[in-house]
DNA sequence: TTGTACGCGTTATCAA
DNA sequence: TTGATAACGCGTACAA
């Protein structure tokens, strides 16, 4: 008498497809050598049917397709399929944020959609992962059966969440960040992108201005960003240097979070103080853009006579009309586009080439020649 | 022997690479019984090192961490740890459309956040899935390694999609749709909910007042639903019926999509002719209700005096102020978190429970006492 | 066109 | 606490 519950392993399968059938499927599930027993055919057989890699008469198909209907059997198992054939058809996304913050962020939404797009025909699904998983459990890159990963911005982390699917063995395609020469890159030209706003506000006559700034860490609480601050996070370094290209001097204020909240709360303190108002704010995104815009409505600040804002991103802002933010519009559905295009060009055996993209920018009406000091309050600070 | 495909992406990377090379390139990655022949012992207490499954003694674990450091060995292969178990800690989330315009609506936004939280403690993840395949491939129903699977309000090919993962023996949970007895579901009080706005609007004098639905079937065109269409799409269905239960002959228009965008389109169609104006406008949506606002305002009715509005959902409409909704607050997190503790339950043998959520109905300014009949231009159209 | 035989990498079970 | 063994269900050379 063997160890497990049936006489014999081969005999096994019989007696328990046998045995499901008369129970009603109350036993195991039916496999595919199950079926093909059932239909009279070798498994192999029975496997071609389903994959359609090979030629199979009529007539065998049809009564390996029987058999499975009879027995109930749905097609091959993915997880043995997936063993077998090295590929689990999941591509891993991994975020830094808590998921739904993610998905509040419209470039992030865009990007998503424009990401699957572009795994879709390589049969992938996309997988939602965190790169720092707070209860110590949960689906992870160290765990979950993926074919590859895409990490987006995510600074903090990025190194460690690298190695980790280096030493898996993983292709990776990184968007927003630096992960080093060998892992393609999918980025923007943010600091030659921010540098054209703030020439422009320049070319305005404004002779300084404040960075409101995204995040320049994980777990950053919004506060200013003294100089000299090592700014981890990619996408805020860059944009802020393409600041300084222009306005050497300018003052930063990083917000907790990129949204329109963020921006309210760190618009009320860069306008608390009358006597310091600036001429402009140079947000690092059109959610914090929008934000100030409201700031600066509650501070009975005219937009854009008295203060000029520009943003980044070019997303629709629901709700901020009558303005249209002066902004740099970026290819966000694109840049998903193209990371799944690297992704599927790596899962081929191709190599994948970085890329940068290119933003455009746009004038809207949120920014205006600089208003003549009437206060005197505001000596040159800098620029 | 097989070849790596990827060793060019990895030769330039860390330690790894660098024992990949070590070892002769292509040579394949290190398994668990490497590992344990490396460290002298059997590959069962291998695993057991990796699992923690068994105590082992301090020495032994060393020894194995040591030969796994010393391979590049990353842990257990997900895919056959997953044929063996049974397990790949994967939830697939189905959503009816677009991956992006899921995301683009807020509620199954938040809908995803407590779905996230809820299975995280469970070890799986999310994998976004769309139920009707455009491509025909792409990672589906059928193929996705999937533990369970949550459908959300799909209603269209809902059925099919059932029978997909019912056949393959996979536990199910159905937001916002009729599964039939035996699949746990969790949904909203729509029809009552949906009635208490109606009755709002009566108690307000309204003797009438015109839908604007959720899209009523799959690749719905914007357009006004004929009496007696059928109405695939449940949220929709219920919600018509509660305000039905109000207003019996309420016209009903269908947009093509929970948006402000395509409410204001749909507002645009429905205030066109002055002569029929409707009193009030019940949406099925906040999104699509702050269209209609806009509709209204581009028609140069004032909103609530010539017209009443209410949506449904409860979330904050960006940029819709001074004007807050009318509307019902549903529970969306709660719905994703009671999808979750129900999966959660099925994977671990349990029954789970159907829960219907009550919605909260919030009075906003955006509804007031119906106008008097100043055009004389609307006879009494419904009861 | 079909069948045979084997391996994919792991873990559960049981015995030592 | 450790080790031997047997599956898990499939895909695919290769042979027929």
């Amino acid at each position: 008498m063997l160890p497990n519950r049936f006489e014999n392993c081969r005999i096994d399968s019989t007696d328990a497809a046998i045995l499901a059938y008369d129970r009603g499927m109350g036993a195991r599930r039916a496999t595919i050598s199950d079926v093909a027993r059932e239909a009279g055919v070798s498994p192999s057989t029975a496997s071609v049917v389903f994959s359609g890699k090979t030629p199979v008469s009529a007539e065998t198909r049809a009564r390996v397709l029987a058999a499975a209907e009879s027995l109930g059997y749905s097609g091959p198992d993915p997880r043995a399929a997936s063993l077998r054939t090295g590929r689990s058809g999941i591509v891993g996304v991994v975020f830094e944020e808590h998921l739904g913050a993610a998905f509040l962020d419209p470039v992030k939404t865009v990007m998503m959609d424009g990401l699957a797009d572009a795994v879709a025909p390589l049969g992938a699904g996309l997988l939602l992962l965190r790169d720092h998983d707070p209860a110590g459990v949960g689906a992870s890159l160290t765990t979950a059966p993926l074919d590859a990963a895409v990490l987006i911005g995510c600074s903090g982390m990025l190194r460690e969440s690298l190695s980790v699917v280096h030493t898996r063995g993983i292709p990776v395609v990184v968007i927003e960040g630096d992960a080093g020469s060998d892992v393609p890159r999918i980025d923007l030209d943010n600091r030659e992108a921010q540098r054209q706003a703030a020439s422009h506000l320049r070319s305005l006559g404004h002779d300084d201005a404040v960075v409101l700034s995204l995040p320049v860490h994980t777990d950053w609480k919004p506060g200013w960003v003294p100089e000299g601050t090592p700014i981890e996070v990619d996408v805020a370094r860059d944009r802020l240097d393409g600041v300084r290209d222009v306005f050497p001097r300018a003052r930063v204020y990083a917000a907790g979070a990129s949204s329109i909240d963020e921006g309210l709360k760190a618009g009320r303190v860069l306008l608390a103080d009358p006597a310091a108002w600036p001429t402009a704010v140079i947000a690092q995104s059109d959610l914090l853009a929008a934000g100030v815009v409201r700031a600066a409505e509650e501070a009975g600040l005219d937009v854009p006579r008295d203060l000029s804002v520009t943003g980044f991103d070019g997303i629709e802002v629901d709700g901020l009309a009558p303005y249209e933010l002066t902004t740099l519009v970026q290819p966000a559905a694109d840049k998903g586009r193209a990371a799944g295009a690297a992704v599927a060009a790596m899962l081929d055996g191709r190599d994948a080439a970085s890329i940068r993209f290119t933003c455009a920018f746009r004038e809207g009406n949120t920014t205006a020649v600089a208003p003549v000091m009437a206060t005197g309050g505001r000596a040159a600070s800098g620029g």
